[in-house]
Formats: C-alpha cells, structure tokens, sequence
DNA sequence: AGCACGCCGACT
DNA sequence: GTCGGCGTGCTC
C-alpha cells in the first residue's frame, strides 16, 4: 500500500475493476461525477467513484486524471451507494451499470447536462441596430425586438412557440451577421394546475391504506398494497404522492411498460402538482435526457418510469411505488441483469423512506416476504363502487367441435354478452397466423435455420418469422422439400381467431390488439379509444390485453387455450398463469354488470385450477408456495443461472463444466450446481446455448460464492466464441 | 470494450 | 519476402 490521495474511477465496459489516478491539475471534483482518464493508448470517460488514501498498485505508474467533465456530480451518493450495492449484488461491472444508468450522451464525454438547449441571441451589431431600421421586413423586425429582451438568448422551442414559422426570419438575422447561435437554459415546463375537482372519495380499505403509508414517511417500510382490479390501488398511489409532494419530497413511481398505461399516465399529469418527469425506452434521446435532468435537478416532483427509472437520480427522494410489481419485465433480462423491483426496495432502504409494490396478483417471492414480516401487506378486497366480482368457469373442451378454436358453449357465450350490449374480450397469447407450417405429402415443417424453432406463418404480411431470432423468410408456394402443392397451416394465432370471429360474427365489429396491430406509433391508443367508444364490440389479443386497460364494457372474457401454458417446464409457469388469468378475469364486469370469465382447457381437473377457482388468487399462492417449499424452489431456495453459447454446443458445455471446476470448491454446504444442461431453447440465432444452474438455501451462501467464481470465471480462457452470462435470481429459465 | 502484440496463410 | 487473420492479455 502506498499511501498518497488517489481518486478511484468506473470505466465504461466489461472491466471489473476501479482504477486509480492521481487527482485532476484542477483539482478533483465529488465522487458520482465523469472525468476524463488516459487509459492504456487512448483516453476513457470514467465515473470518479470515490477517493483513497492510498493506492493498491505501483505508483510511478499512475496517470492523473486529465479533465473534470462535470463541476458537479452526476450521482449523490445515496445514488451511488444504489449502483455499487446493485454491481455487486448481480455481480456486474461497476463502470458498466453505471453507464447505464445515465441517458446516453452522459455516457459519453457529451458536453455537460442538456440542461442547457439550442437558444439563439443578439450579436453586438444585432443589439445595437434599432429594430426600425427592419420596418420593412416586420418578421425580422419583431424577432428582434424579441432578442433585444432577453440579451442571454432565447430557447429555439420557444421562439418557435411565441412566433410561429420564424425560421426564415431567423436565417436572415444571422446572414447579416445580427443573431447568432447559443446555449441557454430549458424553458420551465408549464406547471400543470393543481388537483381538479373530481377527488373521489376513498373507501375504508383505501383510507386505511393510505394512512399506513402516510405514518410510514420518513423511514423505511416496504408495503404490498394487494388489491384486485378495479379496487382503487391507483387512488391509492396518487394520494400518497400528493402528500409526499406537499411535503417537498419527489415521489418514483415505476411500471412494467408505460406505452400500456396512458390512463396512469394522465392521471398522475392531471392530478399532482408540477411538470411529470416521464422515462422510457422508447423515447427520442433527447426527450428522455430532458426527463432525467428534470427528476435529477429536483424540478420534477414526480417521476413515472420503466424498471431503468430506479437509478434516476433524485434528491428528495421520500417515496416509491412500483405498480404491477409482479410483472416479470420489470427484470432487465440481458446485460446488467437486474430486478427494479428489488432494488427499489434496497433503495427505499438506502434512503429511508416508504416502497409500495401493488398488484392484483402479488409475485410469490412477495407474499412470502409478507409471510416473514418483512413486508406489511395492505389488502384492498373490494371493487371501488360495489361490483361484483367476476364469475370464473372452466369449459372442458374435450370432444367439443371448435370453430375458430371456440367451443360452443363460449361461443353461445359470446352471443348473449353481444346481445345484452356487452364487449367480449378473447385472449389468445399467440401472435401470427399459424404457429406450424407443414408439408401434408411429406411432412417437411417451417423451422428457422438458425433456431430449434418452428417458424409463425404472419399472414398479412406473407411471411414466416421466427419469433426467436427475428429471420424472416417469404412463405413458399409449394413445399421446399417435396415439391408438394398441399400446404397446411397447424395451429391457431391471433391472426387466424381474428378471421375465424370475422366469419362466426359477421356483423360485429372486432379488433385485435397484439405486438403486430399495435406496431405503428399510436395505434394502440387509437384501438382503445375505438373500444372505449364502444366501436368495437369483440375485442381479442395477447397478452398485451390483460396489461394496465380497463375495459369497462367487457362483460365476457375468455381464454382460448390455457393448456399451453399449464404445462410449460418452467417452474414459474403456474404462477405466470394463474396471474394472467386473474389479471384477465379483472378486465371483465365493471359497476354495474357483473363479467363471467370461460377457461377453455382440457384439463379441467389441473390442481392449479382448482385451487384458483375454489380460493382465488390467495388461495392458488398458498397451494404454489407450499408445492415450492416442498420442491426447495425460490422464494425457499436462492438461484444463480450462468448461462453460455458459442458456434458449437461441445465450446458451449466445455465451458460451463470448466466453470463448474472452479464452482466446486469453493461451494459451501447447502450450496448445489446442477449441471450443465443445454437451454430450453437449445440453439438460437445460430448459436448453440446451455446452463448451469447454482442453487442455495442460504443468499449470504451464494453472494459469497458468486463473488470468488466470477472473477475466476472473467480469468476462464474464452475461446471459440463463447459468450457467457451469469443472472442471479433468474426470473426465466429460457 | 479498445488496442497492441504475436505468430501463421495468400499476395505485390 | 510482407499484409493481415483474430487469439491473448493489459489497461491505474
């Protein structure tokens, strides 16, 4: 050890180590912000994350930092604490997850904080012209009258806002040299009206929830708010966060997917103060920095996010919500593998305020943190306005005549709801036309090349598409193999059930809502507004369909094929069904009709159904959690996945046997590898792919292996291509 | 991740 | 004889 001050840096990229520098000639700046680094033959942006009074390595060949890129830090050190904490604990490169967690011209060297935009002002000749000189092009004229009032500049945005069409006045100003180009600071966001009048009024359950969370501020506590479709969860939320906000706090609020939650969306814009900071994906870039600097300046006091959003930075962070917490997508499920829903539990924790995970349909790893105390459950029972719960049938399907894979009974079903003016909402979670296309002469099947898959026949867009890997193929006319004319398509999507109703009811209206319908930006609205209007009167789809909407006039729900998914190989399977099941079952029956939910299975005796029917959702979770206690599955047990792939499925399981020799000793009791084995999905993309389970009955158990076994496994020699990955508490076997 | 170093095939 | 293939290893 050497004891001279160094500055310790997070580089971006795969390397899992701090480096140490000398301080900046400028001196160094607070931990949690981007310098400027020299770094083997070229120079690095890199994170200072903390300073040390001494170096581990030799210090002649220390290198001092070159620039300080931000005067202030990016990151507080609650933020940091959250990065570092979560770097360890999924056991991914610092530098790496904390260039993720930034917008993605921060990753970069990228000039300061957009918190400055495109604005332009007045030269010195601009600002000593006299705007009557100009009396013959009033355009111009009135732009410079407007420049001459703010002497620092004007925004573009806003300029464009005041003048209309002022882009060719403004070319001119600065051909003579009168206006030029600069930065200035983001115009406020127009602060949104306070509370309109509509307040509903909170039921007993919903105004006991709420105090429990209102009592919690200022601590830590994590709360289950477990409260069925419709009971009013989101009420629930919004008051909560009114109150933190009258407090001066900034509230996060994070969902599974945004682009399917317009309504909380709106309702958090138009029921809490000041502008809403929004964060996804699927923004522009420079939308989504904006939104990130409003929740890091403090200027947003409430910020809806995707699982991403739990490393926002926020200054006055005094409450989280996490809405759907048991949404399986709020696990990142590549790269830095994280769950947001954890680790916006760890963040409550590190800044010491109230979490509120609600849902329907609570994750089993949640209830069993109920079940140990370390979560207070807050249950909302009833529907808000009295209705009445939905009736669940199942509908044995064995020896019915399907038409369109309807049963006649659902099919009757149907036509009563649609004559009693109901909507009838068909869920079927396969998109396409036809999920096999085979030969009827020789047999010959559409498989992707470079996947074990069958290929979906997508026939509006006449093509076979693995869902996989994305290869997309022209259909053929006739068979590849045979030559054979006899073309058969197997199997039903949600294309086919979208022709089939269409001959079925032809006098009714449909729309289908999955990934492909609702491709084209705004489509999805479009489709729920139409059923809103009541345009629409069946509506069928995936998934998608029991995500986040309301549809108050549904009155019939029902799922076309639950088998499929009762006998998936993975463990979470039922869990994953009895969920979308009860979250589909919320969608039907609103105030005053009560909805009836059809099951079509041909294992109507499936203990996992039975329960559900008999007890609910409750009772389902009691039987799943005790059948994974019995099997010593998560939540009892603790997992770790490392998953490889390489070209050859031999590279691909010689390395994971090479990873289990280095496993092996350092396990301790308790501790079980269990493999390798080749991926449910064996070969994807062209390449070959297996794991290599790690189960523990003790976390501390596992984290202390991890820690030894991924270095050792980064020193692994790779070689012919492997790629490897390690995801601790895997969600997805795949 | 970059980027160089290093030891083996087809080109001016 | 070299140009360049990507395997291997290092970067404070």
């Amino acid at each position: 050890m050497n004891a001279i001050g160094v500055a310790r840096v997070a580089l971006a990229g795969p390397v899992d180590a701090l480096f140490d520098y000398l301080p900046a000639a400028t001196g160094d700046p607070l931990p949690g912000s981007r310098v400027l680094v020299p770094f083997g033959h070229s120079r690095r942006v890199g994170i200072l994350v903390e300073h040390a009074a001494e170096c581990a390595c030799d210090p002649a060949a220390l290198k001092r930092i070159e620039r300080v890129l931000d005067p202030r830090p990016l990151f507080a050190p609650a933020d940091l604490a959250l990065l570092r904490w979560a770097a360890r604990y999924y056991h991914h490169p610092l530098g790496d997850a904390l260039f993720t967690a930034l917008p993605v011209r921060l990753r970069g060297s990228g000039r300061l904080l957009g918190a400055e935009v495109g604005g332009v002002r007045l030269t010195a000749a601009g600002a000593a012209l006299a705007p009557a000189e100009l009396a013959r092009a009033p355009r111009q004229q009135a732009l410079l009258e407007r420049l001459a009032k703010a002497p620092q500049g004007v925004a573009l945005q806003v300029l464009e806002q005041e003048l209309a069409g002022v882009a060719s006045a403004l070319r001119a100003l600065r051909a003579k040299g009168l206006a030029e180009s600069c930065r200035v600071a983001p115009a406020r966001a127009a602060v949104s009206p306070p509370a309109p009048a509509v307040v509903p009024t909170l039921n007993p359950e919903q105004a006991a929830a709420l105090a429990a969370v209102n009592a919690a501020r200022g601590g830590f506590q994590p709360f289950l708010l477990d409260g069925i479709t419709g009971s009013g969860k989101t009420e629930v939320y919004i008051r909560a966060i009114a109150e933190v906000v009258a407090a001066g706090g900034q509230a996060l609020v994070m969902v599974p997917e945004i682009g399917l939650t317009p309504q909380l969306r709106e309702r958090l814009r138009t029921r809490l103060p000041g502008p809403l900071a929004v964060l996804h994906s699927a923004l522009a870039a420079g939308e989504r920095e904006r939104a990130w600097h409003q929740a890091a300046s403090g200027e947003a006091p409430v910020v809806l996010g995707t699982r991403s959003a739990v490393f926002v930075p926020l200054p006055r962070l005094a409450l989280i919500v996490v809405d759907e917490e048991h949404d399986p997508s709020l696990k990142q499920q590549e790269g830095f593998r994280y769950s947001a829903r954890d680790l916006a539990v760890r963040r409550a924790q590190l800044v010491g305020c109230p979490v509120v995970l609600g849902t329907a349909t609570p994750a089993l790893e949640t209830l069993h943190n109920v079940a140990v105390g370390r979560y207070h459950r807050l249950a909302l029972p009833r529907r808000a306005g009295g209705a009445r719960p939905p009736t669940i049938n199942l509908l044995d399907i064995r020896n019915q005549p399907l038409r369109a894979g309807l049963s006649p009974v659902l099919r009757e079903r149907m036509h009563a709801a649609l004559a009693a003016g109901g909507q009838v909402l068909l869920l079927l979670n396969r998109r396409g036309y036809a999920p096999v296309l085979t030969c009827h002469s020789c047999g010959w099947v559409g498989a992707c090349v470079d996947c074990d898959a069958r290929m979906t026949l997508h026939l509006t867009e006449q093509r076979l598409w693995c869902h996989h890997c994305g290869r997309v193929e022209p259909v053929p006319r006739d068979c590849p193999q045979c030559g054979g004319p006899d073309l058969r398509m197997l199997g039903r999507g949600t294309e086919r059930l979208e022709e089939g109703l269409a001959e079925l009811f032809p006098e009714v209206r449909i729309a289908r809502i999955d990934r492909d319908s609702t491709r084209r930006k705004g489509e999805l609205t479009r489709l729920l507004a139409a059923v809103h209007r009541g345009e629409v009167q069946i509506l069928l789809g995936t998934q998608m369909l029991a995500k986040g909407h309301d549809f108050p006039g549904v009155t019939l729900a029902g799922v076309i094929d639950l088998d499929h998914a009762l006998y998936a190989s993975d463990f979470r399977a039922p869990e994953r069904t009895a969920q979308l099941i009860v979250q589909v079952a919320g969608r039907a029956g609103r105030a005053e009709r009560a909805g009836e939910v059809v099951l079509q299975t041909r294992h109507p005796e499936h203990p996992l159904l039975q329960s559900l029917l008999r007890e609910g959702y409750a009772g389902f979770a009691r039987a799943a959690l005790a059948e994974r206690e019995a099997a010593q599955l998560p939540p009892f047990t603790y997992l770790a996945l490392l998953r490889a792939e390489a070209p050859e499925q031999a590279v691909a399981h010689a390395f994971l046997a090479a990873a289990r020799d280095l496993a092996e000793p350092l396990c301790d009791p308790g501790v079980e590898l269990l493999g390798p084995v080749p991926a449910p999905l064996a070969r994807r993309a062209g390449r070959h792919r297996a794991q290599l389970l790690v189960q523990s009955a003790a976390r501390p158990a596992l984290q202390q292996l991890l820690a030894q076994w991924t270095p050792a496994l980064r020193g692994l020699r790779r070689r012919q291509g492997v790629r490897w990955s390690l995801d601790v508490d895997p969600q997805e076997m795949v």
